[in-house]
RNA sequence: AGGCGCGUAGCUCAGUUGGUUAGAGCGCUACCUUGACAUGGUAGAGGUCACCAGUUCGAAUCUGGUCGUGCCUACCA
């Protein structure tokens, strides 16, 4: 074995036999387990939050593969609409066309073109994490089979008066030219005006103020509206202004939406070009005045003058007219909320078309009932309160987007325009016995991304048509999802799935915290702190990624800050760490409810975790290769050191089991971090030591602990197996014969349990006491400055029958560890040379002064141990001193005090009367 | 404006139903290249648990408030 782990050269090799070998496919009889795959871009890139998810997914599904279950990882990718075809836009538009220009058949074929070029970069990112997805199974939401389901569901819903086409407001992106959701606009304070502009009041020479903080949308005011108590304009009600610029008389109205508060009091009322309007225009029967174009700029309804502006520069030339006119009563600084699309970055215009809905109301009410009962549990339960009050107030969803790239909306028009809904042309006209003489265009649109992801869990295990695993794995488990996508998706998807197969889709919901930067800050290309879980495994020079990070970039100003930024923080560049570091430090993250910030520190760390694991396996190894192991399981010939350390693993099992229970891999992967390092390594491959060397004497002995050296190990890596496949696979391996454990790979071995009966609280009490006195004399070595190369004598005395024996069993253990000459009790009637002093529970650890140390520096050392027992002493007394304490306190409570208070005293007594004795030196 | 979190060592975080002298890793200091590992070992320093009040014999933990901070949802033109 290399001295040094090296993860590079044994990943790939790992993961490419586990994948050939068939082992990510569900086996067995047991019962089945399921995660489907949060199905990624297909011409996406990896990044952390994926990493972070993966890891968690993972483990989940080698736990319980490895506890015996047919365990399943469906994996599958997603087409993802505006994205993709965004991307091949962007590449036609470097070539100087456009889609247009191409055609949409062409476009599409391109789009395709692009999906399989790129589409591999994504899955092969995935199986460097470690991922055991069943590759066998993968899926793509434009499949023929899952597009099949898309358009069932859609006729479905359509027959049932679910799906419907209305002509209403929409969400408008002029630069993608297409509607989208609520859910794709973002909505964030801007710096801009209040505009106070005076409209004449019609046959009088009077004016009304309106404020606006959109003066190009006048061009379509339909109204002005005040609130009809008013006083100020209710003798206005009904009248009219005549509406400047325009030559439209227009009237003012009362309606109680209208603050009078706010502005002037009197707003101006534009149904095509805000959502509030719209309503308002609905309940007083007004116009509904389009002034827009698809590209946002004005239209043929406005006046001549307007007409092709970009709303923009429209707003420009009114303000100046306006102002010619001396209608511009004031300007104010303002701050408004700008929705912008979340992909174009554009604000976004409400926008009067023709769009394909889902009536959601009675898809939600069930969705609800099932988290309420608790059919559906989130993890951690607080996310449930954000899906509540979404849900609760739901909006019907607008599925349609003007694209060219995702299932083209099953949707036939004849010339006078009537809709018919079928699976194909062929299956509508046979169905309304539409003649081949009569012309049918499908419907140009497609559906939005989310309502395919909305069907992913059972479209993919092969509803409704082949149904052996949609029977046999769904509802699935558990769902590992960010918060960000608790509407566009898990709702959409608990919505739909009860629907059409009447199940649940899952039965947890395992929200993860968003991956940040160390500072807390989110990742981003702007902010160019942006890491790439790649990196992190294979390492990066400082170079590459300061270029990768300031790629693209279009301010040089950035550019510049990103790459100091970079450089400072990184001045080495990123070592290669390996997948099985970089997944540990998710897991040790990954406490439930919390962001985590990703600290690169945490990475070196868990490397020289793996490291050091790599270590204790070439101790153990070297320790047993053509040596004798004990074929038997011999309790009778283990020494107190091997059943101590059989008893805390078999403690560490039960804690990994539970953390792992309640999704606390932050615990789990704790509980394992200290096992192995803390007590495997630091003590018992230490307590090995003596035992394995002094094997002439008692080869009996050193056969049995060579046996619980190889089997703790060999545990140690199966309970390890699911958060770090590759080190403990690469181990097992060559750990596996000696044991004489045939088995073709840990992933297929089982996963330990745990049983009460190993635990063994005599040994543990015995080692305890072992590392009591071996810290004892190590504190005085360390803090009396005396070297560690000196060998020293060491008496005890004090304590009871019980250290005596623990002594007279442990005497080969403490001279190799604490590194001693000599080490005796002496009778509690002897006298104690002169010595520097140590406790340990009621037992004095002497170690002799003569020419060692110095009086003053002991006496030092012993005052501030004293300090520490008399601050503890104070508050135990404090607390037993307390008459109410004593009286209201649980018997078991005051008992434990006391106790504790006769000890601390008992320790500061000892150390007083040592410190007095040196006095007398 | 409502809702959900968070505030514990220099940094990143644990702390389960209120009861240990509040823990870990990283970083820091000193010593040590001892026959698994310097990606290591041994020892050590470092916290009035954001603040105030309350409940209680007892609060990092429960309640109320204040301050700071992050996010989500709905918005007034």
């Amino acid at each position: 074995m290399e001295k040094t782990f090296q993860p590079q050269q044994i990943e790939d090799h790992w993961y490419k036999l586990w994948e050939e070998r068939g082992y990510f496919s569900p086996q067995g009889e047991g019962a089945p387990y399921c995660i489907v795959i949060p199905p990624p871009n297909v011409t996406g890139r990896l990044h952390m939050g994926h990493g972070f998810q993966h890891a968690i997914m993972d483990a989940l599904i080698r736990f319980h593969r490895m506890q015996g279950r047919q365990a399943l990882w469906q994996v599958g990718t997603d087409h993802a609409g505006i994205a993709t075809q965004m991307v091949v836009e962007r590449q036609l538009a470097a070539a100087g066309t456009n889609r247009h220009e191409v055609g949409r058949e062409a476009f599409v074929d391109k789009v395709w073109d692009w999906k399989e070029e790129s589409g591999g970069i994504i899955t092969q990112q995935l199986r460097r994490m470690g991922s055991s997805l069943d590759w066998s199974r993968e899926r793509f939401t434009m499949d023929e089979q899952l597009s099949a389901v898309v358009e069932k569901v859609f006729v479905d819903l359509y027959n049932e008066g679910l799906i419907y086409r209305g002509n209403r407001l929409v969400n408008w992106d002029p630069q993608l030219h297409t509607a989208i959701s609520d859910l794709e606009v973002i909505s964030e304070e801007e710096d801009g005006h209040l505009w106070h502009f005076n409209y004449p009041i019609a046959d009088s020479d009077q004016h009304l103020t309106i404020a606006t903080t959109r003066p190009e949308t006048m061009l379509g005011d339909a109204a002005v509206a005040v609130h009809p108590e008013d006083e100020r304009y209710t003798h206005l009600i009904g009248k009219f202004v005549d509406l400047p610029l325009c030559n439209r008389r227009i009237p003012i109205i009362a309606d109680d939406y209208v603050d009078p508060e706010f502005g002037t009091g009197c707003v101006k009322i534009t149904p095509a070009h805000d959502f509030n309007d719209y309503e308002m225009g609905k309940r007083h029967n007004l116009e509904v005045i389009n002034i827009l174009t698809d590209n946002a700029s004005i239209n043929d309804e406005a006046p001549a003058t307007y007409r092709g502006l970009d709303r923009f520069e429209a707003r420009k030339q009114l303000v100046a007219d306006l102002e010619a006119l001396g209608l511009v009563e004031k300007i104010e600084p303002h701050k408004l909320k700008v929705p912008r699309g979340d992909r174009s970055g554009v604000v976004i215009e409400p926008y009067l078309t023709h769009q394909w809905y889902v009536a959601i109301q009675s898809l939600a009410d069930p969705a609800i009932k099932a988290v309420e009962d608790g059919d559906i549990e989130f993890v951690p339960k607080n996310w449930e309160n954000t899906y509540f009050a979404w849900m609760r107030n739901i909006q019907d969803w607008c599925i349609s987007r003007q694209l060219w790239w995702g299932h083209r909306i099953p949707a036939w028009y004849d010339e006078d325009n009537n809709v018919y809904v079928g699976h194909s042309e062929v299956d509508v006209r046979a169905k309304h016995e539409i003649d081949d003489s009569v012309v049918l265009r499908q419907d140009e649109d497609v559906l939005d991304t989310w309502f395919s992801s909305a069907l992913w869990t059972f479209s993919t295990l092969g509803w409704p048509d082949d149904t052996e695993y949609f029977n046999k794995f769904h509802p699935t488990d558990v769902l590992v999802t960010g918060f960000d996508i608790i509407f566009f998706w898990v709702a959409r998807m608990i919505m739909m799935t009860l629907k059409f197969t009447g199940e649940i889709p899952f039965k947890k919901v395992y929200i993860t915290g968003l991956v940040r930067d160390e500072h807390g800050q989110k990742m981003s290309k702007s902010k160019g702190n942006i890491l790439d879980p790649i990196d992190l495994i294979d390492g990066i020079e400082l170079d590459e990624l300061v270029e990768k990070r300031t790629a693209d970039m279009m301010q040089p100003q950035l550019k510049e800050k990103i790459a100091r930024l970079t450089r400072d923080s990184f001045p080495e560049g990123i070592a290669a760490y390996g997948t099985d570091a970089l997944r540990f430090t998710y897991y040790s993250l990954a406490s439930t409810g919390r962001d985590i910030k990703f600290d690169v520190g945490r990475t070196e760390g868990f490397r020289n975790f793996c490291n050091k694991i790599w270590n204790a396996a070439r101790y153990a190894m070297m320790n047993s290769e053509g040596k004798a192991i004990a074929t038997d399981w011999d309790p009778a010939q283990f020494s107190s050191a091997d059943r101590w350390i059989l008893s805390r693993l078999e403690q560490t099992t039960s804690e990994v089991l539970e953390a792992v229970d309640n999704y606390r891999f932050d615990l789990a992967s704790q509980a394992l971090h200290e096992f192995i390092w803390n007590e495997y390594c630091d003590w018992y491959l230490e307590l090995s030591k003596p035992i394995l060397w002094d094997e002439d004497n008692n080869p009996e002995a050193a056969q049995a602990t060579r046996k619980v050296l190889l089997t703790v190990l060999e545990r140690s890596l199966r309970l390890l197996h699911p958060f770090m496949p590759f080190l403990t696979e690469e181990i097992w391996q060559k750990l596996a014969p000696a044991l004489g454990i045939v088995g073709d790979s840990i992933m297929l071995q089982p996963y330990p349990e745990f049983d009460a009966d190993n635990v063994d609280a005599a040994a543990q009490s015995e080692i305890d006491w072992l590392k009591g006195i071996i810290v004892a004399i190590r504190n005085i070595r360390g803090e009396m400055d005396i070297s560690p190369a000196r060998s020293i004598s060491v008496f005890l005395r004090g304590g009871e029958e019980q250290d005596q024996n623990y002594l007279q069993s442990n005497l080969m253990y403490l001279q190799k560890l604490a590194k001693l000459e000599n080490i005796e009790w002496l009778s509690a009637e002897s006298e104690a040379p002169a010595a520097a002093t140590g406790l340990y529970g009621n037992v004095e650890v002497l170690v002799p002064l003569a020419g060692l140390i110095d009086v003053s520096a002991e006496q030092a050392r012993l005052e501030k141990e004293i300090g520490k027992l008399e601050a503890g002493l104070k508050a135990v007394s404090g607390k037993l001193n307390n008459e109410k304490f004593v009286s209201n306190a649980p018997e078991a409570v005051v008992t434990k005090e006391r106790q504790k208070q006769q000890e601390l005293q008992a320790a500061a007594d000892a150390l007083k009367a040592k410190f007095e004795e040196l006095s007398k030196l």
